[in-house]
Formats: C-alpha cells, structure tokens, sequence
DNA sequence: TACTGGTACATAGTAACGCTGAATAGAGGC
DNA sequence: GCCTCTATTCAGCGTTACTATGTACCAGTA
C-alpha cells in the first residue's frame, strides 16, 4: 500500500471499522478480509486487531465469544450507545474535513 | 481540537498545504494563519514549518527567502513539478478513501 | 501419523506524523 | 527599555498503522 495511504488511514481506519461494526456486529478476521476486497488491499492482521482492542479499552464495543465452525473462538464485537456516540463524533468531524478538501480541490483549477 | 481531528489529519494536512502551495507560493506563517481562519483552528505554529521542512527534504517544492516587511526574513514555498506529482497522487489517494467513506455512510443508514 | 492449509487471535518492535512547549530573532509602537 | 506582532526552529511526546512472528484449532489427505 502506498505510503500516503498509510498515513491517510491513521484515524480513518477506526471510523470505517466502526461503522462496519455499525451495521452489525462482526469478528476482527472478516473484518479485515472484507477491507481487503473493499480495496484497502493490505490491511495487516495485527492492525485490526489492535484497533478492536482500543474500542474495548475505550467502551465503545460489547464483546461476545463464539465458536467458529472452523478454528478458535471468534470475538465478535458490537457496537454500543458509546461507540455510536463515538461514531457520530468522526462523522462530523470527517464531513468538516471533506468539505475543506473539496473547497480546496475545487478553487486549485 | 478533538482527538479524532488530529489524527485524521495524519497524511490529510500534507495534502492541504500542497493544495494550499499548489495555488500560490506561500510561507509558513501565512499558512499556519491561512488554516486557521479556514476552520483548523489550533494548528500549532511547529506543524506546519515541519511539514514544509519535510518537503524540502523530499524535493517537492522549491524555496526563495525573501524579507517581510515586518520581521525576519521568510521562507517562500512553491510547488515543483514533482511536488505537482505528489499532489496529484495525493488527490487520487483521497478520492479513493472519500469514496469508501461515503459509500459506508450511505449503507449505515 | 504427519503434513498442509485455512481460520482466528495476539503482540513486540518500528516509523511517521502532528502536538506541546519553548527558544530565537527582527521590526515597529508606546 | 519593553511589549507586541511577525517568523522560524527544535526537542520530546503520544497515537497510529505496519512488520513480523507466534499461538492455536480444525479439516483434508497421503
């Protein structure tokens, strides 16, 4: 992936896995392989998983453990009034930023 | 400025001041004040001169010093044609995330 | 039994970036 | 002299995503 998206993702990367879990609730490897056909090609493994673990930290997810079909328990995360809360806040503050990018965007040509 | 700001200007604010620079020449000063008129209201003053510093290295933009009419000298920045480059991957980095976005956003609803 | 491959989670170490806070310095006004 | 505005620089910090690796469970197969 290329170095400018690296850094772009820094704090997009958890407003687009919240509003994944947003939708309903899921477990850090489909997550990962859903952003992965979604176009964000590399995502690491360990990235997602690092930023399901913050969101515990921080409250805004309920975790419950289930058994795969295949493999160990999946952790599967949902999100709750705090983390709606908490998505509702980067939509805002995404929105304000695209906005100034786009003003940007368009006053360059 | 909220936490979620500041990190969603990770790889974002490079793009704006090369928008920013795209347009005219400018110094740091300036654009530190330009930016924060536009609404990112505490950019620190460091910032922005790191990230122009960055370029420099980076061979983006070339420079002039040229004396204010008050103060010490300034630094002007202009966009070279391999800062155009960057800007223009840059945009197409951004388009590409924007995209995602709103097509999550859209969906969450 | 041993091997392979897919599923699933975890973590230590690294690099990049923006912020905090402070220092330096020139010019003009009181 | 002292303050304010202009203008740049730098050391240290916290957060985040990546790299790389390790653990573990299950199914199929030879």
């Amino acid at each position: 992936m290329g170095k400018q998206m690296t850094e772009m993702l820094k704090g997009t990367l958890e407003g687009i896995v919240l509003a994944i879990l947003s939708v309903r609730p899921a477990y850090g490897y489909k997550i990962t392989a859903r952003l992965r056909e979604q176009g964000f090609s590399d995502i690491a493994e360990g990235t997602v998983y690092a930023l399901l673990v913050r969101f515990e930290q921080k409250g805004l997810v309920d975790v419950v453990k289930i058994p795969s079909e295949k493999g160990p328990l999946r952790k599967v995360y949902s999100l709750n009034a705090q983390g709606q809360e908490y998505l509702e806040e980067f939509w805002r503050t995404w929105s304000f930023l695209a906005g100034q990018l786009d003003q940007l965007r368009g006053g360059g040509r």
